[in-house]
DNA sequence: GCAAATTGTTATCAGTTATAATAATCAGAA
DNA sequence: TTCTGATTATTATAACTGATAACAATTTGC
């Protein structure tokens, strides 16, 4: 059912490795410039591919004024009704001092709402509200529509299943 | 010869999806918490991997003190010796007025020098020191024994060099 | 020869991320 | 129960990244 299609990718070590400067002939004008190292890194690759992800994720959601973590949170609360404000930003891996300019944000624009957790005075139980569900709704299909099926189209949706799942161990790491 | 391994990436469509808030029951403590619409997002998943890679980067790296965008410098540098300076910061995707402190670091650390560009005044050569050459070897040693082999057990090295030409593909986004 | 573009640079600003300190509250041990 | 230590949200602050504008020197094209 999905068939890795190797094509473009190989010859990839025989590019650079061997570091030889002559620095009597500087780097021709014209021509494509050289990676070198970089090809081969994983870290390099997935820098490239998370900034032109975002990219069109923050143009798509343009219309929303939404950000890549303002989304993020709105789809931990609503998956996650009354979760308190500590647990949220953990999960999203957002330093709870910085989570909190954030919630205000989207407090303020009355998309999710701070309230009283029962049985603990000193965390916050978060909520969205109506608007807040409704407008992540719409968000997230916008989302399905413009932004996730363009890249369904350009991998291919089995093999975005599959990056999917790589990317998933990677985030394991440490 | 790679062999996709969808097992557990199943069922991510059930899991959210609706967003029913019962606001009665507060999500519990003791419960994971759920992504929900991140589940399917591949920038959500993207973000998380690259800041797991490159936390891993820069922890094999500390000895070298050298950061990812330090390292992508020097190596573009050494496989395209006395390439000018906007060239440089194009190929990296780095605003050239934010380059100029990364090179004076480089600099300053006699890893890389500006030399003068034959035939244009405005420009500068770049090039790698003797000391930058061997540095930069000795790093990329380190992190394909320390850094990448990690990921190549992680992953199985085949479906790592299927994860770069996906992530390729990506950064080819407009 | 002159207007327009390029190059490196500085200054500046918004946005992100990390740390420390603080007040309120909770939990557990003496 | 009281007291000590941990947790929670918050503020302030600093470091770092990323983008924009302005500028001088220089090059390019008409």
């Amino acid at each position: 059912m999905i068939k890795p299609k190797q094509k473009s990718v190989s010859g990839r070590q025989a590019s650079s490795a061997q570091v030889a400067d002559d620095e009597a002939s500087p780097a021709a004008a014209g021509t494509e410039v050289d990676l070198g190292y970089l090809n081969g890194l994983l870290g390099y690759a997935l820098r490239r591919a998370q900034l032109a992800v975002f990219q069109d994720f923050i143009q798509n959601m343009k219309d929303f004024d939404l950000r890549p973590a303002q989304f993020s949170v709105l789809a931990i609360i609503a998956a996650n009704p009354g979760l308190k404000q500590s647990r949220v930003s953990e999960a999203l891996g957002i330093n709870r001092a910085n989570f909190v300019a954030l919630l205000d944000e989207l407090e303020k624009r009355k998309l999710a709402r701070r309230a009283a957790s029962p049985g603990d005075r000193r965390s916050n139980a978060l909520y969205l509200t109506p608007k807040g569900e409704s407008f992540l709704a719409e968000a997230y299909r916008h989302l399905q529509i413009h932004h996730e099926r363009r890249l369904d189209e350009l991998l291919g949706s089995a093999d975005k299943q599959f990056l999917l799942s790589l990317l998933r161990k990677l985030s394991t790491l440490s």
